[in-house]
DNA sequence: ATTTTAATTAACAAATTGACGAACTCAACT
DNA sequence: AGTTGAGTTCGTCAATTTGTTAATTAAAAT
């Protein structure tokens, strides 16, 4: 969302996309940014080129928190098309946990990767149901949270392969991949 | 990345990573961006809090591009990519073809999709060794060419679902999908 | 012990943003 | 015909950004 407003061709446009997903007038936002509704258009328009990312982030996150206190119904149908979610848990931590601690304290297993790369801190995690997020359309739509550096848990792993295949064919990575009790991993 | 930078509570921090990890210095990254060292300074220490997404897109750009002319060895690397490629053809028409024409002109069943679908034009076509693009890490790196209005041939689908998890993950969706003599499809 | 090189800091001019308010269009409803 | 609601345009202005030069620190290399 943030990305896609700074690199689009026409950040207004994009903006007002976004405004329009979530349901919101312009002066509704406005409010919501407690500025006045000609300040929305103007950005939506254009009229500033390049608009402040402290401003972009306003305008973000003014319309997440809006749909959470709505009860989340925008920010969910990003992370699944279906109504039943594979998506069990999405957090972020406001300070960087360590790879390998995390795994010693979920009692896990490293199937892969050494060194520096276990000590590389995380900023978030995403519990995913591995056979819905693969049958079900949306699979990594918006799987993913503020920070790319997180962990993705798979639960529900009986066909091991698959997952990764989603992960490697995902432009965008996470830091770890954790999966919840599998039968076999290839 | 550009989100990352937006989203960030400390943007500077943010730049900064990402021009470690592009392996650049200030003073190097400042000359790409035909500005001096001490701009590049001020933003990742902070002192202009809120850059315009001008600068951001600017920043992002400079260092893709820097990349590229290296050799694209940072950006594949974000992509999870292997030389042995898996893409046996990748082609451009200049002129659209609808669907269904397509599919009766190389003899193909229609698996899904019906009425209007069929007849929207694609402008291009990736034929891609199944095994090799799911197994390698390759993947999607660089499998779509121009446009995405274009045809995917699956060759040697062994594990028919494997492809389309693929391509389910993958934002930036093909028009048309074809397996080439798939033994079965789920 | 000196010299480079990389990074930081400060002071400053010009340009741009961020916000306001007032006037204006354009449908859609009474 | 008149009113409301949503959105647009624009003049204005303080605050910030963008960029420059120059001085300073810190570390690496000779």
């Amino acid at each position: 969302m943030a990305g896609e407003i700074v690199i689009s061709e026409k950040p207004g446009d994009t903006l007002k996309k976004w405004r329009n997903i979530f349901k919101l007038s312009q002066k509704n936002l406005a409010s919501l940014l407690n500025v006045k509704p000609s300040v929305v258009c103007d950005f939506e328009k254009g009229r500033r080129a390049s608009p402040g990312i402290g401003t972009v982030r306003k305008f973000v996150e003014a319309m997440v928190e809006y749909d959470k206190a709505q009860g989340g119904k925008i920010v969910s149908s990003m992370f699944a098309k279906d109504n039943n979610n594979a998506v069990y848990d999405i957090r972020e931590f406001n300070t960087g946990t360590a790879i390998d601690k995390l795994i010693k304290e979920i009692d896990g297993e490293i199937l892969s990767g050494n060194g520096d790369i276990l000590e590389r801190p995380i900023y978030g995690y995403t519990i995913v149901d591995s056979l819905k997020a693969i049958t079900t359309f949306n699979v990594f739509g918006d799987l993913y949270g503020w920070s790319n550096e997180r962990a993705i848990f798979f639960s529900g792993v009986h066909f091991g392969r698959s997952p990764m295949i989603a992960i490697r064919a995902h432009p965008v990575k996470p830091r770890v991949v954790i999966y919840i009790k599998p039968k076999a991993i290839d």
